[in-house]
DNA sequence: CGGTTCGTTGAGGCCCATCAATCTATGTGG
DNA sequence: CCACATAGATTGATGGGCCTCAACGAACCG
């Protein structure tokens, strides 16, 4: 029914490729075709943008919601005293700084990873479509519930994990949250840093180096020019102790 | 102005004194004086509960959300074995298990801390009152925003704050949000045992003991059955890297 | 070819975990 | 009132996981 929906779209805008495909927006199942067409009509056309560019600097105010289309970026954070933190990596079709729908400031900075394509919806359309069709309030209030569970089970591999633990959870849920239908989440490109990642785990570089050794060590995985291969699907979960339901995915189609 | 519209839903309903008042739905500067009628006249009546008791049992099912008008809750996660993580503290007026509105299953455990009341709101009451008043839908997603900014700031402490940057920082969140208008965040219950302190910050119970006694012996705090006294809020804040702004509160009223 | 970024490995040290014992406070039953 | 049990706070001794510092290798690029 996804699928209509989606052909409907298309057909009514030849002229602009929708935009919005695959994306967390319009995938939502509480959206409706005509809330999806409004949505589509409010958000500029897309964007190409290179890697290590800061959509969002830290601490600088935004006033539209960055929707990554394709590529990676992730939210940083920085301390005082230099030591960062990444508290989400963006993949395609997630919102990059949800939090501007409601703050001035999102409290963290924004930056793309990877060549990457972004559209963007301001924050005053956003809210006045949220306000016109309750579909679309629904979507929203959904991103942040579900961006809060990813959260919650990041704070909990730094707060109980082992490194080897975490840097198998995460690599878990990239898998996952990187699962097309059907396929099985075995093989993709991880176009982060081992300073990126410990900066999104809690740990050194050089720690991180060691770790993903370990795992490799292990028959678990394999890495080859920035594309992981998960060897064992199953066996990387249980020694992460990964349960992919908090992520509220559809699941993926049989066969 | 929020005084005005409280004083008239007090006037509205005599026979049952308004059980929203300071909690973080009706609190909302997005919802009219109509919509948090609304919201008061579907939420059950208050209902008090003991220390230590589950709300939502972890892996369960939950239908209504809590919303927890006195009295301190908590968020907890178990893994297989059997480590601890509380990825939330519920402090009065706060919505202890938000996920609940968009989800089965939250993907924690929900428990009183002390001696609490609780008032509930099914879940579908909640979304139908979301889908005809855009202002509560608003501030649902404000709430799940805010949520987000604490879990960040959390998920910053777990990664990058030494021990006894960790305690100060929560410490000092715990004062700001309980902080009370044009009151200084210097002293308040903390109805914590070291033990649940440390699934909070990522440490063992010996270990919180030993940081407490670092902060007391630098003079920042003293701490007396139970109760905190902040000694030194500015010098607190500055060695836990502390900047309230990502709590979103309203700013203490002058004098 | 030199420069830069990133990955890899080793040596040593620190922060926090682990294990264990003692102490206090509180409650309970005789 | 006291003996006893339990939960929580406190302190010490020891060990380990991860950090820090350093060096080197590999890939890429102007």
């Amino acid at each position: 029914m996804d699928v209509r929906s989606d052909l409907a779209a298309v057909r009514q805008r030849p002229k602009r490729p929708s935009p919005l495909s695959n994306t967390r927006l319009a995938d939502s199942r509480f959206v409706s075709p005509e809330e999806r067409d409004a949505l589509e009509g409010a958000v500029s056309s897309s964007q190409s943008i290179g890697p290590n560019i800061d959509l969002v600097r830290e601490g600088d105010r935004a006033d539209s919601l960055f929707i990554i289309t394709a590529g990676w970026a992730c939210r940083y954070m920085t301390r005082r005293n230099g030591a960062r933190h990444l508290p989400a990596l963006l993949l395609p079709g997630d919102v990059g700084n949800l939090d501007s729908l409601m703050f001035d400031r999102p409290g963290y900075g924004l930056r793309t990873l990877t060549q990457a394509s972004i559209v963007t919806l301001s924050r005053d359309c956003a809210l006045a479509l949220a306000a016109e069709h309750p579909g679309i309030a629904r979507m929203f209030t959904w991103l942040a519930l579900v961006e809060n569970a990813i959260l919650r089970n990041w704070s909990m591999s730094l707060g109980r994990r082992s490194s080897k633990e975490r840097l198998a959870h995460l690599l878990c849920e990239l898998g996952a949250r990187l699962e097309e239908r059907g396929t099985r989440p075995c093989s993709f490109a991880l176009p982060l840093t081992q300073e990126q990642l410990g900066d999104a785990l809690g740990l050194t570089a050089v720690h991180v180096n060691r770790t993903m050794r370990d795992l490799r060590n292990e028959g678990l995985l394999t890495l080859e020019s920035r594309t992981v291969t998960l060897l064992d699907v199953e066996r990387l979960r249980r020694t992460a102790g990964f349960d992919p339901v908090y992520l509220h995915r559809a699941p993926p189609a049989q066969g």
